[in-house]
DNA sequence: CTTCTTGCAAAGAGTTTGCAAACAA
DNA sequence: TTGTTTGCAAACTCTTTGCAAGAAG
């Protein structure tokens, strides 16, 4: 199987229409390990596929929200960070540099008696602080 | 010792001068058990304060925020949402109505490895889902 | 007097939307 | 054709900022 049909399953799987620019945003999605904020996705992109709208950069994320392939990363209201989802992880932000680091945790044995009759979709954990590198550069 | 010093003095103890705005916002967002968004600190506190401006909740919130008074809420890159930080806790957000309710959890025992060489300001956790009463309404 | 705070209005940042053109089924 | 997606620009929402007037010490 080539490896643009299964970015394009994907899609499929998902319900959604594999268009050129939706793949190709799904491509620079998992190809990126860090949590590009829109601009960073538009910069990135525009590379290697020149006409390509911020609009649908926006629109195709939030497609992809809707159906679960990706997480919104709303920190401080200034800008969004989108991240690829994959395994259970918490999320730390490195106030100084902004940038963010996955660490490994599993949601299982935190369980909140509080909450059994709601219906849980999703947890997210963040720790915020100053990163090593940071921390060294003071 | 008077409701209103006491008040004052959480500021003072701060290093925030205690100004008529910034204790009747304190004194709103301690009385107020929910998570308001600035528009409703603003309708809220209106009925009793007059000339209020929003730029001056904002200021204020800002500052609460640098000393450590109140936690910010980025939850959706919509309105933020803003918290008097008081014992651990975790946070549900129902997606359909929007209510946010505290749950108590200790994150003590969570401890990752991974971030020993960083320094961790705060630590949120979000779960997102519906809640009971919208379970229901559906 | 000097400094900090307030309140208004304007500016700014990030995101969404309306619409026509392009594309896909 | 018929419906969906794209891309541009304009609109929109929330937040911040500049500045003059006011309050506090």
């Amino acid at each position: 199987m080539k490896h643009f049909d299964s970015l394009s399953e994907i899609l499929s799987k998902k319900n959604i229409k594999p268009s050129i620019q939706r793949i190709k945003i799904l491509e620079y999605m998992l190809g990126c390990n860090a949590h590009p904020t829109v601009e960073q996705i538009y910069d990135g992109m525009r590379t290697r596929m020149h006409s390509l709208s911020k609009a649908t950069i926006y629109n195709t994320l939030r497609t992809f929200e809707e159906k679960g392939l990706i997480r919104v990363l709303s920190l401080d209201n200034t800008e969004n960070r989108y991240d690829i989802i994959t395994s259970d992880h918490g999320h730390f932000v490195c106030q100084t540099c902004k940038r963010i680091t996955d660490f490994e945790m599993s949601f299982d044995h935190i369980h909140v008696e509080q909450l059994d009759d709601c219906k849980i979709n999703q947890k997210d954990v963040f720790y915020k602080g100053v990163c090593q590198k940071c921390l060294q550069n003071k």
